[in-house]
DNA sequence: CATAATAGTGACAATTCTTGTCATAATTAA
DNA sequence: TTAATTATGACAAGAATTGTCACTATTATG
């Protein structure tokens, strides 16, 4: 095998393995000790942050930074890439390092010219658009550890005027609409529930024991036991702007059904605790729905209506 | 330098231009002709797809598929990217040939195990959410198509129960919130406007001569000049929950005004036309929202709360 | 402390690779 | 036809690569 060959090679190699010796390397490229240092200096003059340790269990390590083989990417597969990382600098809290921006200089430095030019072209007349919210979300990457590791938290959560700590078992987060939200079981009201990270005020580990919760994440969450509590009925009725209005929304209950006309109707059973929200929610819709049920819905929707009429006299 | 720098470099070369002869090359590496034509039949053997004509106007060129350079990525960034190109499954249509899945598996079967290994847990744990529409937008590439070489275009756009046929010429094309909008100057109403992508039936170019947008584009089409129309005030008082809220809403007017604790006011002028969907807006927000002016605004929003009410009485 | 496992250096000679040059084909647009 | 291209082969000078050997230095472990 020719040098040249032989170093792409070994670049991919490094890049795979974590650690390894020269040994280790000289055997697999059937090449003798001195020469792969010598490849190895070579690599490191070429940019691959090479770092090495002496001594028994030492050894070679590739430093943080990872290069990535070369890739062979349509311009197609490129503009996509670039699009969807650009679309990320929307948001103001990610769960990672904020690295996008960087990686997304870096791509673009790389790119050939005339697929350059043609993202220059598209930059200003395509967007993601993502409400941007003023509120950060700290605890995004801790929320997101304790989900992969599967770890109780202790969270100070702000809901409304009152603030509460609970214990939490994350399950994901999300985002939507600008904002960023945990799924998590939570261990005071023994069941499945959504907070927004912007308001979870203070997380910390928790010597609680965590249950087995490894099989659910965040597209199954859905079917996750959850304890009893008391619930109201739910139907509506929706004009085509109402069911599009709601197909925007994320609970899981009630359902949306549509017809064939765009038309549609909502059914299913919401916490008590939640009227108000849909109340306000339903109220918000206007002519688009038209609630039939459940009755205490009805009442609170006609309270707020008076209200807010009584507001504006 | 080294073969296997000058390799390197070749490569890198080779994919920024589209076309190159052996010649251009020799007189920019420094070495024979006959050294690039050895070098450029290795990089074929290590996989570059290179293609070549004989003859005048003939040369070399790198077919299709494009080689990007090893870049090194650090693996946030490496996440971060393949994250961003995660969320766009999320999308039914998009403006270019979707190939972000193609992209994604070629870039996932590269990386690193470890890195590939804390994406895989991590990959049910995250989600960019956009609500699943299931309205598609066929013409979102002729849409970006126009608003990047700055066409007219005649479409057939359905809005509410009637479908009307006008030219725009198109400034941008957005998505938010699951939808698809093209913004672009629409030639019957002379002026700025926003148009759904799912709504359009029909998109063919114009023969109309083309106005001199070029300066224009989704950053800054808020300044462009619009017809006079008749326009009323707002003013509005809110809460913290209201103002949030309002943070999420894309209009440019009317404007958002945030104070220390996060309550704030909406103020500004908005379209006579569009009364009655800022009535809506303001009834949505219910306690969140007090609006003070204008007089219109006000009588709109309490002829619609008592129609509400008398519906569910 | 001794030992073994590591990395790292230097020198040298044998070998292999690389490079430029020259000669020559073949192809093709203009 | 001509000029611009790619394409191939041969050869020799020179440059780079490689393995070997002999060292040094560092450090975890028993």
């Amino acid at each position: 095998m020719s040098k040249s060959k032989r170093l792409m090679e070994l670049m991919m190699t490094v890049n795979r393995k974590r650690k390894f010796t020269v040994g280790e390397l000289a055997r697999e490229f059937g090449v003798s000790q001195r020469t792969i240092l010598r490849d190895l200096q070579e690599l490191g003059e070429l940019g691959v942050p090479l770092y090495s340790e002496v001594g028994p269990h030492g050894g070679y390590q590739v430093l943080r930074e990872r290069l990535l083989p070369p890739i062979a990417f349509t311009e197609e597969e490129a503009v996509s890439i670039f699009f969807a990382v650009h679309a990320l600098r929307h948001y103001s809290s990610l769960p990672f390092e904020t690295e996008s921006s960087s990686a997304l200089k870096k791509f673009y430095a790389y790119l050939p010219e005339d697929v350059r030019e043609r993202i220059d072209q598209m930059k200003n007349r395509v967007d993601f658009v993502t409400p941007a919210r003023k509120a950060v979300s700290p605890y995004l990457s801790i929320l997101l550890d304790a989900a992969v590791q599967q770890n109780v938290l202790l969270i100070r959560y702000q809901a409304r005027e009152k603030s509460s700590d609970r214990e939490i078992q994350p399950i994901g987060i999300f985002t939507r609409n600008g904002h960023w939200y945990c799924s998590a079981y939570c261990y005071r009201s023994e069941g499945m529930r959504v907070f927004r990270c912007d308001r979870i005020h203070s997380a910390i580990p928790s010597a609680a024991e965590a249950l087995d919760l490894r099989h659910i994440h965040l597209e199954n969450k859905a079917s996750a036991g959850r304890k009893e509590r008391s619930e109201v009925r739910v139907f509506a009725e929706l004009t085509l702007e109402g069911a599009e209005t709601c197909e925007a929304e994320p609970w899981p209950e009630p359902k949306l059904t549509r017809r064939e006309d765009g038309t549609g109707w909502l059914q299913g059973t919401i916490a008590r605790e939640d009227l108000s929200y849909f109340a306000r929610f339903f109220i918000g819709l206007g002519g688009g729905a038209t609630v039939k049920d459940s009755p205490e819905l009805l009442a609170e929707m006609k309270a707020m209506l008076a209200e807010l009429l009584g507001k504006y006299s």
